[in-house]
This record gives structure tokens, C-alpha cells and sequence, in this order.
DNA sequence: CCCTTTTGTCACAAAAATGTAATCGCTGTG
DNA sequence: CACAGCGATTACATTTTTGTGACAAAAGGG
């Protein structure tokens, strides 16, 4: 007798609470849908699912505040997480993946798509995201093993450093301004002040810079910061 | 020496056309207001704006319409668009997002909200992979990596030699006076002598004259300047 | 609850860019 | 040939922008 999989759906917009009910069902998967953390944490003890659904923003505690508590109980931390964000930010996507979730997916999505994600995900395969390693020119980083190395040394970077180097060498060549930077590794709604990036970009420099690898992180005045090989 | 901004509004409904001017006119913006699709093809020409606010529901074309006009010319395609919608309807919001709006806000909407929302959009920039690098004659200019190069050697050019170097190159085979390059590069509204062209004119040809490119910037007696690659 | 790591801010130092003014040099003209 | 008109060049003071080290608050881990 084949038991339906469980998925915990943890979504507070209506809409798309309908439209997941709708696809999941259909997809074959049992489903329970709450709208907040709080009553997740009630249905989770009742009724253990096989994989969790979960909003990045959510009315108490955000998206992934939880997944960070979910992953540190041991009572829990088996279950799959599937982050749901409506940003396509990196740094969004480093920071799920960081506290543990095992994929994301980003609004507007597709319903086939995120069933797919699913059955991969419960399959205990790779996340068909990036899990991979990026490697250019004897530097590597790996976003599922959250480690950066230059030529088999690991380098000490921390998680700011990391996601800085992570954003720049998946998107080379190019000059972002602070501003940009912040929205794009610190996540859309912060209020930092612009300069903070002058201290972490010189932070990531000073790890480079034990390799020599410093060169690719290029001040532009006026504008922003660069990374590219070319000097 | 900072410019303005300016955002084009396209809204048929007077009442919200004076409370967006108000709003963004006091957010810090420049900003142009017309009442129909067939009125903004007229202004578009002849000021680009930086951003367009445009309303779903319009009395000639449909916002959406426009919206997939816009973003099919190349001329406009990099112009962010905002789509205003009165309906919170998840369909209406994909369908914008498909013909390349950038972001919606649906009304009734904060005015702050708008204004954070306008100013994430302009911060974003171009979205990646689209480089537009204008090149002649072994000549290039990449705009997003903010990098001029000769024959795969990077010039060294400060802020205003490289706006000066962008301008001329996009603009060729034209004489400019001093003031209209003031206007042009440095922004409308700045009180500078005009022989501070002169200096940066001087600067741009030392960057090009290590790679003998420097016949390209002309003097025209009485005039101005040219850029030209006929000799 | 204590200890360590990470973070963001600040103040100051350093570096780069910018506009001005003075001077030099070229060009065409009377 | 002297002169006026205009652009080129240079040096320099000022302003703007970035780098750096220290520090305190906050977060994370036992």
C-alpha cells in the first residue's frame, strides 16, 4: 500500500497557499498548509511531514529563521526544506542554503518546475540548483560545502566574505555599485550604511591576498567595486 | 554634481497623476506626466527618462501593450518599467512580469512604498548578460564593467575621461561645443568654466595617445570638439 | 550564561580626481 | 613681423572618494 508523501506548506499570501494546495494535490502529494510559524510548529510534532514548503517572509518569524531552528533539532533535522523567496537575490539564495535548506525555488514559479524540485529533493539527489563548484583559476567555491579554496587551501572567509566572493565570481566583469551590493548579498530591506562594504570588500581582499588573488577584486572610483581576472 | 532621475508617468486618472507628481516630485525625481500611450511615444524621443511608471488600465493602448513595445525596441529596452494595477490578481502580475516589467505595485499603494520600490529598480541597473560593448577599430567600451580597451589593453581613465571617451564614441563624427559637452557629461545644472573641457580633453588623448588612438578626439577651431575616425 | 566570531560604524589617513589660473604655443591677419 | 585670438599644457589647491584600524554591539555556539 504506497502512503502519499506529506508536505508541509508554510505560506501566508492566500493565492498562492491556493495555488500550491491545487498543484500539490494534483501532483499526488497529501498536504498541510498553515500561514505562520507558529502554527507549523504545532503541526509538526502531530504529524511529522516528508518534506517542508517554507516562505522566506512570513508574518512571526521569517522563512528562514525557522529553517535555521529546524535544522539545529535534531528531532527535525532530516526533513528537506524548500525555501520560497520572491527575490532572485544571491545572497538570499546563499543564506538558505547556508542554514541548511535544500533548495529554493523563486516566484513566479511554475508548477511543474517546483514538483520536479520536490520529487528530486525527496529523492535525497542533488538539488538541480547550483550545488555545483565554481572553479576559475585555481579558486574554487563550493556553495553546498560553503567553502572557498585557492589551490586545495581553504580560505578563512566569513559568511559575508564568503557570499561577497560567491556573488562576484558568478557574475565577473561587471561594476556594482554599494548600493547594489547590499541589495544583492545583504538582501533587499536592510538599512546599512553604504560604507560597510568598503569594510568587507577589504576584508575578502585581505583573504585573497594571502594567494595573491587580491587583483580580481578591483576598486572603480566613482562607481563601485569590480571582480574580474583581467587586470 | 548630482544629476536627477526622471521617471515618465503614464496615468490616465487625474487624481493619481497629481499625487504621484507631488510624491515624486518631493522623493527628489524629475518627472513627466501624460495621460495616454499615444502621448508618452511623443515625449519618449525626445527625453528618455530613466524609469516609466505605467498604468495597467489606459485609455488607447493597454499598459501591458505598451509595456511589451517598449521592451521589444531596442531603442527603450533598457528602460525599467513599474506596472500600476488596481487588481491584486496573481495573473495580471505574472503576465506583467512576462513582457519584462521590472515591478509592480498595486493600488491603493504608500508612497513610500512606491518610492522604495523605484529607487530598488533604478539601484538594479541592467539585468547581467546583456553587455553592451560598443567597439571600432580595436577600440572598446564596456559600459557595465565601466572598462575602456585598446587591442585587449585596458586604458586608465578616470570618471570623466571615461564619460567623455563613452559620449564620443556612441556620438561620433559631430562637433561639440564646450557647452553642450558640460551639459552632456557633466549633467545640466553646473557652473564650471569652460576651459575645464579642455583639461579633460587633454587627459582623454594622453589615455589614448599610449596606444596612438589619439588622431580620433579632433579640435575644431572655433567650435569644439569631435570624435571621428576618419583622419 | 560565558566566550568567540562576526558585523557595522567611525575617525582618520591616503589616494585620486577635478577645476582654475597662469603660461606657452600655434595660426592666420593686417 | 607684430598682434590678437584661441587652444594646449602645466602646476596646484581643493574637493571627493576610498582604504584602514580600532571598537562596540550583536549573533552564534557551547
Amino acid at each position: 500500500m504506497y502512503m502519499a508523501e506529506r508536505i508541509l506548506v508554510v505560506e501566508d499570501e492566500a493565492a498562492i497557499r491556493e495555488m500550491l494546495s491545487m498543484t500539490l494535490t494534483r501532483a499526488g502529494f497529501e498536504i498541510m498548509v498553515v500561514g505562520s510559524v507558529s502554527q507549523a510548529r504545532g503541526l509538526i510534532m502531530d504529524r511529522r511531514p516528508n518534506l517542508i514548503l517554507l516562505d522566506w517572509m512570513l508574518p512571526d518569524t521569517s522563512g528562514l529563521e525557522y529553517a535555521r531552528i529546524l535544522k539545529k533539532d535534531a528531532m527535525t533535522r532530516e526533513i528537506p526544506i524548500i525555501m520560497v523567496t520572491a527575490r532572485g537575490d544571491e545572497g538570499d539564495r546563499v543564506k538558505g542554503l547556508e542554514v541548511g535548506a535544500d533548495d529554493y525555488v523563486i516566484k513566479p514559479f511554475s508548477s511543474k518546475e517546483l514538483v520536479a524540485r520536490i520529487k528530486t529533493v525527496l529523492r535525497r539527489g542533488a538539488p538541480p540548483g547550483d550545488n555545483h563548484i565554481i572553479q576559475v583559476d585555481g579558486m574554487r567555491v563550493d556553495l553546498a560545502g560553503h567553502r572557498a579554496m585557492i589551490n586545495n587551501t581553504i580560505l578563512d572567509l566569513g559568511p559575508t566574505e564568503f557570499r561577497l566572493l560567491h556573488f562576484f565570481i558568478t557574475h565577473p566583469d561587471r561594476v556594482y555599485s554599494r548600493s547594489q551590493l547590499l541589495d544583492q548579498i545583504w538582501g533587499g530591506s536592510i538599512c546599512i550604511g553604504e560604507r560597510a562594504v568598503d569594510v568587507h570588500i577589504r576584508r575578502l581582499r585581505q583573504a585573497l591576498a594571502t594567494h595573491n588573488h587580491d587583483q580580481y577584486v578591483q576598486t572603480v572610483r566613482g562607481t563601485g567595486y569590480r571582480f574580474s581576472m583581467l587586470v
